[in-house]
RNA sequence: GGUGUCGUAGCUCAGUUGGUAGAGCAACGGACUGAAAAUCCGUGUGUCACUGGUUCAAUUCCAGUCGACACCA
């Protein structure tokens, strides 16, 4: 059943840019609720790093998907699409319009055309795998994958040892090809999509970054990082802001360093989010700062 | 003041037995369906400090100038 009155408004954008304070300003005009689909702000031990909205924020406008996980939970895209939908279809009960804000490009593509179906990985399989790659290098897992799925082999980048990884790891649990199963379809939503992007002149942007940068280090984004210490291994703290607090409290840099680092490795961040955003036409975008003209495009787009 | 070493890409440096130069990082561009703030791929952007000399040809050799550093006074 197609329920053409219900919206999705999805507000993205590099980070930085100012996504959440816009996403807040939304939401409390459609007085509606906010999805947030950040793969970082999922975390509950991870607050300073991944700027996460504050408490005057979160009470303003009920967000979903903030902390609602620990750093030792296993999580994937696959979920959130699954968790995503569940609560769309009940907060479209109550709401014409609602927000979904974040910078993780493919956990939003998950919600708005969904993904193919795999069984979850098997943990000590994935483990072998990565064994060999330690053992035997990347040469060794491209010799497997080009034996169980040369059509995958023939199109996949193979220097890159995360989609090698993926693609053995669900040959083996499903005994079928990945290629097979790959289907890349889009999938119907009983609502409609509007998708818009936020952005900044690139020297705007950088700036903003590096500002957000001073304030994470005041707000003791090190003490934070210092508390996870024991966990770095943990996939969720292989994140920026956090890897490079890491190397100073290992006395491999100085903390000057590690904030130069921080600020290298979040620009860099920004552009490879820009490049999947831009990927697709379907963004409309605007600066930050033109609320009324976002609030019109919406009033004009969603009938 | 004297002697020595150095001055090459945004940064750190390599190199050319004389034929106008290349690595890492940064920067810029791109890919990406269960790790995605992850992972991977591509691109060299240059008055080789300056001025003169030798030479068919100088970033390279020689002299001077300037600058940095070290040591000696």
């Amino acid at each position: 059943m197609l329920n053409s009155g219900k919206y999705l408004v999805v507000i993205t954008g590099p980070t930085a840019v100012g996504k959440t304070a816009v996403a807040i300003q939304l939401a409390k005009i459609w007085n509606s609720e906010i999805i947030s689909a950040d793969s970082r702000q999922f975390y509950s031990e991870m607050t300073i790093g991944t700027a996460k909205p504050d408490q005057h924020q979160l009470d303003e406008v009920k967000h979903h998907f903030i902390g609602q996980l620990s750093i030792h939970d296993y999580y994937n895209v696959s979920r959130f699409e699954t968790e995503a939908l569940e609560l769309l279809d009940k907060l479209f009960e109550k709401h014409n319009l609602v927000f979904m804000v974040g910078g993780s490009g493919l956990y939003i593509d998950a919600v708005c055309r969904g993904i193919d179906d795999f069984p979850d990985p098997e943990p000590e399989y994935r483990n072998y795998l990565k064994g060999i790659y330690i053992d035997e290098g990347l040469a060794k897992l491209q010799e497997m994958l080009v034996k169980l799925d040369p059509e995958y082999y023939a199109t996949v980048d193979i220097n890159n040892p995360n989609r090698l990884l993926r693609a053995l790891e669900v040959c083996h649990v499903t005994g079928k090809k990945f290629s097979d199963q790959r289907l890349n379809s889009s999938k119907k939503r009983g609502f409609q999509i509007i998708k818009i992007g936020l952005n900044l002149p690139r020297p705007e942007l950088f700036s903003r970054i590096g500002l957000r940068v001073d304030q994470m280090i005041e707000n003791k984004l090190v003490e934070e990082v210092k508390s996870l210490l024991p966990f770095r291994h943990l996939n969720a703290l292989n994140t920026v802001g956090y890897k490079e607090i890491f190397e100073y409290l290992d006395s491999k840099i100085t903390l000057e360093q590690a904030i130069i680092n921080i600020k290298t490795s979040t620009r860099r961040y920004a552009k490879r989010q820009l490049t999947w955003f831009h990927r697709t036409d379907e963004y409309k975008w605007f600066e930050p700062s033109q609320l009324n003209e976002i609030t019109n495009y919406l009033t004009m787009v969603c009938k």
